[in-house]
DNA sequence: CTGGGGACGGGGCCC
DNA sequence: TGGGCCCCGTCCCCA
């Protein structure tokens, strides 16, 4: 390390990367933790959805509109892709996997084909050099291949920038060395730089982001124009058995909102075609998964793409080349490149203590300088955050916010009944009614007096516990209606909410146990960061969020004790 | 198990 | 666009 570097040391792992890619490989080839079948044609091909979308700008958009896509609940998916030979989507594969084209050369045509339609813009590039010498005797028009040769050369251009593109050029000098005929076969050896190059974790990779990251706005432009300007089915090859089916994947190509995906997903439908209208869907590519093809920040760009003409947004919101996530502000990337790369850039003078981030190391350095600008007015406490002050005056009003909706034990802050609920305890025995209602409290019911259950008690709290993890939709049939639900549940509403009760009672508490955050979820009582835009401060504060959750909870408890004494 | 302090990462606002 | 500053939510650790 150079001194001038504050102690800095990067230990390069040259070799990480391929036996990166070896072990993904053979996890492939045995099928192990793969999430995405590719089927062409009848042959299928068990893959991994995050190779797929690192390699392919295809699946990149496609998967990357995935709310938190690596918790895609094993979203296994299959996905059709009879445009792509068989044999070329086996060496695109192989090539994803190993960084190397095997193909034969009758079959380059496909495999470029296969390339374009998915995104694979490195092989794409290598298949063109390789038959921009045998173009004419393939058949293609050299209008044709100008068409396609300048669009791609425009789309390197702006993806990779102009240092990239030339270093690009000297690659494809070296494929043309390379691409010797063995045994009819290829053996091509893709352009480092390409944008299918994994990002390395050097400060070096955050600069050239841009490359791999999905189109720009202007780079959406750049492809309509290209379609425009021409024929937009001249990257097609006419005649050919596959340009059906690829038809549409190069109007993904051009433009990305109308990706194909199942039409039953209705939501998220409904948005696309505000924005878009959806055309009709492509046989060729058919999803598995509801996975919604176009990131969030894509969908901005592009609709400001698509839009024609409209001043482009702000392109404040970055996609994370890593792990795909959104980040909004401005000049924000670089901070969360370095939570992947763990480059702390900022160093303690006095311990040596490093911190990603600058305004953490001042923080830090309070506890040096003894500063603690936050004091507490009511006592000598002083505290180096200001969150930390807001946590300490919670003591002092005996504010507890956050209530548990299953044992009512409340805290002074939401992590502590976070902890809290993730634990058990609260699971055990319902025995605290809720601190609102004291009538409630000591309606002298709550010790067990359900005499339809051979345990009274634990009915009862099971019933509580159902009824706090049920959703909506299935507390109140959807209706919302305060009408008393008589203890039976007669009727075809009661008759789901009395069949789901039933299985929640057979699991059993314990089997609850994992539930609960996802089923609160589903009654939208935690009051996310994303409901805090929509509400700030409103109907998703803690307290309100509790007062729901009793509303509903008290009724549902009500209204059965009230049919019970009946 | 709970209370409290601290660290960390993300977003908003501003320059 | 990048960076500073601040606030917030979350997680971890310790008593």
């Amino acid at each position: 390390m150079s001194p001038g570097e504050d102690g800095l040391i990067g230990i390069p792992f040259p070799e990480h990367s391929n036996e990166l890619l070896s072990h993904l490989n053979d996890q492939r080839r045995t099928g192990l933790l793969c999430d995405l079948t590719l089927t062409s044609r009848g042959a299928r091909y068990p893959t991994h959805r995050s190779v797929m979308a690192a390699v392919s700008l295809y699946f990149r958009r496609l998967f990357g509109a995935e709310e938190g896509g690596g918790e895609g609940g094993g979203g296994f998916s299959v996905c059709q892709l009879d445009c792509v030979a068989p044999d070329a989507l086996d060496a695109l594969l192989e090539f994803a996997y190993t960084a190397t084209l095997t193909i034969p050369s009758s079959g380059m045509r496909d495999v470029l084909r296969g390339a374009q339609l998915l995104g694979i813009q490195c092989v794409a590039d290598a298949c063109r050099d390789i038959l921009g010498e045998t173009a004419e005797a393939e058949g293609e028009t050299a209008e044709e291949q100008t068409t396609q040769h300048m669009a791609a050369k425009r789309m390197v251009e702006v993806e990779s920038g102009v240092e990239k593109a030339s270093r690009r050029k000297t690659d494809r000098k070296k494929v043309k060395k390379v691409g010797l005929h063995h045994n009819n076969s290829l053996i091509l050896n893709p352009p480092p730089a390409s944008p299918v190059s994994h990002p390395s974790p050097a400060s070096d990779s955050i600069r050239s982001l841009p490359s791999t990251q999905p189109p720009s706005p202007e780079q959406e432009e750049l492809r309509l124009k290209a379609g425009q300007n021409g024929d937009p089915r001249s990257i097609t090859q006419p005649g050919r058995g596959a340009a059906l089916n690829g038809g549409l994947l190069h109007h993904w190509l051009q433009e990305p909102l109308r990706i194909a995906h199942p039409p039953p997903v209705a939501p998220l439908n409904d948005k696309l075609s505000e924005d878009d209208d959806m055309e009709g869907l492509d046989d060729g590519m058919v999803m598995g998964s509801t996975s919604i093809p176009v990131s969030v920040a894509e969908r901005g760009a592009t609709t400001s793409a698509v839009g024609g003409g409209r001043k482009r947004k702000s392109q404040t919101p970055q996609q994370c080349p890593v792990c795909q996530k959104i980040i909004h502000g401005a000049g924000k990337l670089p901070r969360h490149m370095r939570t992947h790369t763990g480059e702390k850039p900022f160093q303690c003078s006095a311990c040596g203590v490093r911190f990603t981030r600058n305004d953490k190391l001042k923080i830090h350095m309070r506890k040096h300088t003894g500063e603690r600008p936050y004091p507490c007015p009511h006592c000598p406490a002083r505290f180096l955050h200001s969150y930390d002050l807001k946590n300490h005056l919670s003591l002092h009003s005996g504010a507890r916010p956050f209530e548990c909706p299953l044992c009512h034990k409340a805290f002074a802050r939401e992590d502590h009944l976070q902890r809290h609920r993730k634990g058990h305890s609260c699971l055990e025995l319902r025995t605290r009614r809720p601190r609102r209602g004291p009538e409630l409290a000591e309606d002298g019911r709550g010790d067990g007096s359900r005499r339809e259950h051979s345990n009274p008690l634990e009915a009862l709290s099971l019933q509580a516990h159902s009824s706090a993890f049920l959703p909506h939709a299935v507390l109140d049939g959807g209706s919302g209606s305060g009408a008393g639900p008589p203890l039976l549940f007669p009727g075809d509403v009661e008759r789901g909410r009395s069949l789901t009760l039933q299985a929640l009672a057979q699991l059993g508490p314990h089997r609850l146990a994992g539930y609960p955050e996802l089923f609160l979820r589903g009654l939208e009582l935690r009051g996310g960061r994303e409901a805090e835009g929509e509400d700030p401060g409103g109907t998703h504060s803690p307290a309100a969020q509790r007062d729901r959750w009793v509303d509903d909870v008290e009724e549902e408890i009500g209204d059965e004790e009230a049919e019970e004494e009946e």
